[in-house]
Order: structure tokens, then C-alpha cells, then sequence
DNA sequence: GTTTAGTTTAAACAATCGTTTAATTTTGTA
DNA sequence: TACAAAATTAAACGATTGTTTAAACTAAAC
């Protein structure tokens, strides 16, 4: 999977973090090195270049934002029931790779920067096509409304999430959660289940 | 509403468009001073700093990012219609200060800045209570399901339009919509109306 | 016409930016 | 041990950053 060495791997590490907080502009090389305790000459030595270090921060998390559910599409339960597995693993992974989606939401919609997004692309559609599938399979069983628009589910799932993750302080104000073990588990259940029934009801409630 | 001047207003306008486009930290003083055709003392002498032109920015923007639909309420339309409407007009809303929801997407959860927020929380609690008492009213007629998570809800329209928008060039390709008005007229018609269904089903449908 | 306050300007400020250099240290191989 | 390649370092590079300065300009008030 990754042609790097442990020393790379913290530079993308920390560079992963940094740039999900601050942004890529708001992080110097300087703090970089800093934080990942090496001199500010290596991040030039094994990247290139700073931009090049964000290409090659994205290139190696963006295999693992794929979703990886060739068996649940065999598993013998209810297109509903795979909606619900669906959702309930793609939060997760999101949740897992926040930082990362926290990257790209800004700097593939900032107009300076032109990453390739071939890579992201093909997840995206990976993505998508495996819920066109459960959502075939459920309509052909007459379980779900014929006209779904597949490719504006995405946005609610992931839109959602992020959403309330970038508001975090407001919503663990709103919502009286305390830690931020509170807020992630709040994420993986409640917020889960919430836009599980929103899906859910969308499919199956006929307009 | 503003006591700006017509050159503070242009400073403003050209400020609000830069750091949506390209981040706070991916603009500089030069640039907002080159494009808005003043001198870049000038920034400094109206508003202090380039944070504090941020602050005056989105305090000048914040007003108006707030629901304004008091009649909506007592109109003679079904709860399911009010909400509908609330949608609709929120989504154009949304899409009308894009751009500051865009910088406020980004700075508020960019640890580096430390923006007032009481304003924002003041909108958003204000958005928030409009669509309860629809909700409520819905409710109270056996329209609505008893346990919706209301606090969850601009989550689902905010986020996915905000998603929706921050991946254009990707739903410009799936979507085949091959020019800004054809994005735009998108959103403000099939986006609307998915959401509407969503949030609908959501509340009519039983799980 | 003079004065005064408010604008606008070019220039300079120190600080930080990403990157490169050249020297040094470390590592692995013969 | 001797050598060569790789890794690491401190220092410096020019460019750009946000901000300030002091002088020049504008326009209304006296």
C-alpha cells in the first residue's frame, strides 16, 4: 500500500493533522518539523514540496475512503437492512477518515489549488454504485420508490456529518455534550440512526 | 444595518469573495487591496487588521443570514406546505450568502481563529426555533411522527447543500450540467425538491 | 487664503514564508 | 577499516506576509 518509510509516515501524520485545523495555508513547513520533531529540510527532501506533500498526504488516504462491502450486497438480509449496515459503515469511515474529508471539503472547492482528483473521483463513484445496487435490488422487491436520485444521497450522508462536525461547538452546546468522547458517540449512534430513518423514510415513503 | 462607507462596502465585497474562494490564510492584503483598486493601507486604516476586517465581515453578512419568515406561521397552508416553503426559501437563503457560509464553514472550525460566535448562535438558534414550531404545529395535528430530533434537521439541508456545492465540478460531471446557470438552476430545483422530499418523509414516515 | 481633519499614497518595517545550499553525520556494504 | 550512499543539520536564500510610517493630497470650515 505505502512505498514509505516511518519517518515519512509522521510527516503525514502530522502534516494530515495540521492541515485539517488550521488549513494547508495556515500551516508553515516550520510547524510541521516541529511537531514531527525532524528538521525542516526533510519535509522538502522526501516530498519535494510542500504542495507535493499534500498530494502525496491525499494519495495515500485515499484508498482507504473506499468503501469495502462487496460481501454485504451477498448477505442474506433485507435491502433495508443493508441501507441501514450501509450508512451506520459510511459514517464510520467517514468519522475515521474526518480529517481527510475535512481536507479535501476545503481545498478541492479552494480555486488556488488543483490536486488530481481522479483518485477521489473513483471512490466517490465506487461509492455510489454500491448504493445503486441495494437500491435496485430493494425497488425490484418493491420495497423502495422507483424514483430515488441516487447521487444526491451522498450529500446527505456525508453532508450531514460534516456539517455537524464543523459545528461541533454548537451542536455539543445544543446538545449538552460534554467530552468530546460524548460528541463522537453521539456521531456513531444517534446521528447514525438519525439519517439511517432519513434514508429509510425517503426510499420507502411515497410522496 | 451598515455604517460603512461605499469604499468600505467594495473592500467588504471583494474580501467576502476572496477568502470564500481561496481561505482567510490564501489571501493576502495585497490582493483584496489590487482587486477592490485601493491601497493597501487602506485596509488597516478602515478596519485595524486583516482579522478584524474578517470580524467586520462576517458581522456585517450575519443579519442577514437569518430566517425572516414570521408569516409563514400564520399562513393558512398545512404544516407539510410550511415546511416546503421553510425549505425552499432556507435553501435559497443558503445559496444567497454562500460565500459566508463558505468562510464561516472553514474559520469557525479552523482552531486557529477565535471568531464571536454569539451572533451565529443567535442565527442559528432563531432557524432552529422557526422550524420547531412547525414541526410542533404538525405534531399536534397527528400530521408529523412524535420523536423528531428538530436539532438534527438543519444538519440535513445546510449540510447537503453545502456538500452539494463545495463538490461542484464532481455533480457538474454526474449530473451533466455543463454551465454555472445549469448548477445553480439545479440546486435551486431538484436539490430543493430532493431535500424537500427527504425531510418530509422524515416526518410523516414511521419507522 | 488658511487651517484643519480626513484620505490616500509610496515606501519601509520586521517577521515569516517555502526552498535550497553545503557541510556533517549516519548507515550499510565491500 | 574504508568507502559510498543516504540522512540530517544549521544557515542562508529571495520572496511575500501584515502592518506602520510619514509625507502628500483633498475638501470642507472658518
Amino acid at each position: 500500500m505505502t512505498d514509505f518509510n516511518e519517518k515519512q509516515i509522521v510527516i503525514l501524520e502530522v502534516a494530515e493533522q495540521l492541515f485539517s485545523e488550521v488549513g494547508f495555508d495556515g500551516t508553515s513547513i516550520r510547524a510541521i518539523a516541529k511537531k514531527a520533531s525532524i528538521n525542516i529540510a526533510m519535509i522538502s527532501y522526501y516530498f519535494g514540496s510542500k504542495e507535493k506533500l499534500l498530494e502525496a498526504l491525499v494519495l495515500h488516504r485515499i484508498s482507504g475512503m473506499s468503501l469495502d462491502l462487496e460481501n454485504l450486497h451477498q448477505e442474506n438480509i433485507t435491502p433495508t437492512e443493508k441501507i441501514e449496515k450501509l450508512i451506520a459503515y459510511y459514517i464510520q469511515r467517514i468519522n475515521a477518515n474526518r480529517c481527510m474529508y475535512q481536507i479535501l471539503h476545503f481545498e478541492l472547492s479552494n480555486k488556488k489549488r488543483e490536486i488530481n482528483l481522479n483518485a477521489f473521483t473513483q471512490v466517490k463513484n465506487n461509492n455510489l454504485t454500491l448504493i445503486e445496487n441495494i437500491i435496485k435490488e430493494g425497488q425490484s422487491q418493491g420495497l423502495f420508490q422507483p424514483n430515488i436520485n441516487v447521487a444526491l444521497l451522498p450529500p446527505i450522508i456525508i453532508g450531514s456529518f460534516i456539517h455537524f462536525y464543523m459545528n461541533k461547538k454548537y451542536y455539543q452546546q445544543i446538545l449538552n455534550l460534554k467530552s468530546d468522547a460524548a460528541f463522537e458517540h453521539y456521531i456513531l449512534n444517534d446521528l447514525t440512526i438519525h439519517i439511517q430513518k432519513t434514508i429509510k423514510a425517503l426510499l420507502i415513503y411515497a410522496n
